[in-house]
DNA sequence: GGTTGGCACTCGACTCTACCGAGTGCTTGC
DNA sequence: GCAAGCACTCGGTAGAGTCGAGTGCCAACC
């Protein structure tokens, strides 16, 4: 724990470094509102700073820069939760009035709409579906030995997976089929898709191998992630070679939907270069919140930017979008 | 068009020129395979070249770099339509034969192979909702006033629509819902998608609303875009807003849905700088390739890079992609 | 004793200069 | 018509000098 005095030091160096992105020197420091001695003084206060791990001198003679621990205290301690300004909360109120239609396209929109809150890149994770409420279930025939399931669930996503049919008797008849999609749609409609799993074998034996398939499919069609703004990272770092790691990083939507599922899971609302755990976002900070649904969280709104970021932007940013998120998927 | 020997230099000045981004000298030019006169002329030819808008010069006293006319030439008259390397090719096989499942997780897969056979960006879109054959088809409601209409389509793609009903009487009956299924699957199962716009009304009002509700739906769900590699755009132009303004690009599905459509309704395989008809992407370079399923054009595969990529293999690996991928769409 | 003003020192950023070399255009000779 | 030679251009680099923001430390002060 810092004294009054360390904190607002910590906190003028990180805020004006936040916006400037240069090092903070401590005359920068002395002048800065909330404290109120000499820049000597503010030096003296900064060697400590620096000794604890909370700021690091990119060389001698220049400012200070925060470190992740300075961040990360600052987030903890000094940031305080702001809200948006008027203009943007007005807008994401706008936007949320507005949208409609389908439910990915909503999601990709949304992750826009934050990208464009905070100036950087945005991901969503969509909800899961196991915990949906199915609504209609239907197998359908592609080929002799493929079919396509396909489950519409009450909030307006689909499930789909596709069911191969492996083993000596790989072939299934039209008849097998429906009777296969009478058989789901019997357990099925009404409850929870993640019940796909344990749905009862019927008695006929090659509608059984159907069902069995089906089943195994579940948890298949894994979360969907929605990325927006990725033309903001371009701009965050200075070298090209941080640029290619981030963006690459963002293709790989499993990587990134673990990432937000472990960082959530550790109980974090942000995580700091390192706390990521990936070493390609070393420079980058998450800002994350989840959305619930019905008082339950079903996934989670993100933000991910240099660590320099402005976190009490990000943070309203992202806490007001996961809010209205929440509300409108409730309400569909 | 240009005499052999300016022809020779010209291929020489862009070869060299996508090999290093440096401009090219008439040193370079002379000693290169093909040209066999001195620098002497070759500066004179250049002079000529850059005169006739093939060639231009950064400054006075620098190398001289392919103007868009430039690498126009080239690819129309210069560039050899070489191959695949061996191991890129078998890659290529490798890739086809061990993809399976879903067709959006594929056709991601693709783009990202194509990035990485090419180096640059990779968009492909997918085969049109519209003439594939309606395997089967579901009308499910979701709200009072809204419903999902799912089709599911013969190659394994989903076609999935809002349908809202507005008007004075909005509600419908789960009867009403069930009787307007049955009626599209008596008049689109079998038939192509895009018959369902011309669906006939059935004979009872409430029912007629819905099915005109979903008829008008038709299209609605456009070309889908499946884009890999963006982090290679970051390596390949030096200025940030560059790099930037692509990414913003092809963040935009639609307009990049519509450009591939343009280029190709234009009868263009490469499509440089101006020609791409975005300001945007004025230093980019788009080559692209259909590809066709039973005989027909269904969709696009394309390589999008600087106006300095290289393009006999960008033509290469577009080519083999987008035929494999066609043959692969054949036989599922 | 904590705080502050003062001071010497450091070191990156910027400027200026000179210089190098790749490249050009032109002229002349073959 | 081609090539060799030559004067010229001009960006890039290297080195010297300067500037200034910033530091650490010390002595004085309240």
């Amino acid at each position: 724990m810092l004294d009054d005095r360390k904190a607002s030091i910590l906190r003028a160096v990180v805020e004006e470094y936040i916006h400037t992105a240069q090092p903070v020197g401590s005359g920068h420091v002395a002048s800065a509102p909330g404290v109120e001695v000499s820049s000597a003084t503010v030096r003296n206060e900064m060697a400590t700073l620096e000794h604890d791990g909370y700021l690091a001198q990119p060389h001698t003679s220049a400012g200070r820069i925060p470190t992740e621990a300075g961040y990360r205290y600052y987030v903890d301690h000094l940031a305080g939760r702001g809200s948006l300004d008027r203009a943007s909360a007005q807008h994401v109120r706008a936007f949320f009035d507005r949208t409609h239609g389908a439910l990915e396209q909503m999601l990709v929109d949304t992750s826009r709409l934050l990208a464009g809150l905070t100036g950087t890149a945005a991901v969503i994770t969509g909800p899961p579906q196991e915990i949906a409420v199915v609504r209609s279930v239907q197998l359908v025939g592609i080929t002799a030995r493929a079919a396509l399931l396909v489950v519409v669930l009450s909030n307006g996503a689909i499930h789909k997976a596709t069911v191969e049919l492996v083993g000596e008797h790989p072939e299934a008849t039209d008849e097998d089929l429906t009777a296969a999609t009478a058989h789901l749609r019997r357990h099925l409609e009404g409850r929870r898709l993640d019940s796909l799993a344990s749905v009862p074998a019927p008695a006929d034996a090659a509608v059984a191998r159907l069902v069995a398939a089906a089943a195994r499919t579940a948890g298949a069609d894994g979360d969907h992630l929605y990325v927006g703004g990725t033309d903001r990272v371009a701009g965050a770092f200075d070298a090209v070679e941080t640029v290619r790691e981030v963006l690459g990083v963002l293709e790989q939507q499993l990587v990134v939907v673990s990432l937000l599922r472990d960082v959530l899971d550790r109980g974090l609302q942000v995580a700091i270069g390192s706390e990521t755990g990936l070493e390609n976002l070393a420079e980058c900070a998450l800002v994350l919140s989840p959305y619930e649904v019905e008082g339950e969280p079903v996934g989670t709104v993100a933000v991910l930017g240099p660590t320099r970021m402005d976190y009490v932007q990000a943070l309203a940013a992202v806490a007001v979008v996961s809010n209205r998120l929440g509300r409108r998927l409730s309400e569909g």
